[in-house]
DNA sequence: CTTTGACCTGTGAGTAGGTCACAGGTTTTA
DNA sequence: TAAAACCTGTGACCTACTCACAGGTCAAAG
């Protein structure tokens, strides 16, 4: 679903709001509503809606029918957004970035501070994941040599019962 | 069996339940109010309350205090879910294997099956996050010779939006 | 001019797996 | 006898969205 299609999506955008205006003026003029600049950015309108709630993007209203207006700035700032986000920042840091940039204080030297931590935490889960996948392969290898066996009230699947998460008796080197 | 419990709690639990009671009808006897089997089984008492509204434990009533009764069944049934939880096995199909161990059906061929899955889907956790540790770390070294810069309205943190999700070793060109 | 369909709005629910808070009842301890 | 500890069920909260719904708006087709 919204498969990354920019090459797609740019003329109807562009054609839509500036079928007569000149380039010069994009980046300024540049007036889009919510599907507009989610298919724009490549995501769904809901998460326009979404980080437009949570005060990620700042569009104006249109006073005649309510809608929200977005600019070139908020595509920079939702494009931006789903970077950091790819990149494991949660949404309160994109926002805390966000709002200090807003601030016009450089927020680089606390993403590169958040962006050591995340480095870390990654590499943690890598650690964990790989712990529990050796597990698993002893687990399945210790599992080859036992038989089903029939719930008797004793044993509920001593496939899991006699695995042990703590100590496997003999690992899988790899 | 059950030696692995810590050593700490069960004189507490038996001798609350058992203080005159003789070793040979523990397993069939033990009777334990929730924050007990919380205890002996080292999970938080919102958890077996919680299991017990999934209907993972079928404690018993005391008609007199509306209190839930657990016994060794149930110490086994929760001990075995949260090993299996610890396996990456999804709620409902912990229940679904004790379901199938109360109808008295071997579920291990289907813990064999959903184990496999299980496992790719661990490796392929494990891909995902090397590439995304790789990606990182090619844009901290990126980011050695990046300056800081201070918000200007062009860009938010130049050092998240030059940093390219797709092709982390060229840089972008503006 | 009306209808159709696509879009807009806000709100609320759902996801997984618990955890926590709350109000009121019970049991144990001092 | 009173306080502390525990019990009960219900419901909110956590992440980061996604989806559903009811009602309003708008452009084009008939």
């Amino acid at each position: 679903m919204y498969a990354c299609s920019p090459p797609s999506l740019a003329p109807s955008i562009f054609g839509q709001a500036f079928h007569t205006a000149a380039p010069w003026n994009l980046a300024v003029l540049l007036n889009m509503k919510v599907k507009e600049l989610a298919t724009a950015a490549g995501v769904n309108p809901d998460t326009v809606r979404f980080y437009t709630r949570e005060g990620l993007l700042k569009p104006t209203r249109n006073p005649d029918n309510n809608y929200q207006h977005y600019d070139a700035e908020d595509l920079r700032r939702l494009r931006f957004a789903r970077k950091a986000r790819q990149l494991g920042f949660s949404l309160p840091e994109v926002r805390q970035i966000l709002d200090q940039a807003d601030d016009h204080h450089s927020p680089c030297p606390m993403v590169r501070d958040v962006f050591q931590q995340r480095l870390a935490d990654v590499e943690r889960e890598i650690d964990e994941l790989q712990q529990l996948r050796k597990r698993m392969k002893t687990a399945l290898a210790a599992w080859q040599d036992m038989p089903d066996g029939t719930p008797d009230g004793h044993t509920i699947c001593r496939l899991i019962e006699h695995w042990d998460d703590k100590a496997p008796t003999k690992q899988v080197e790899e």
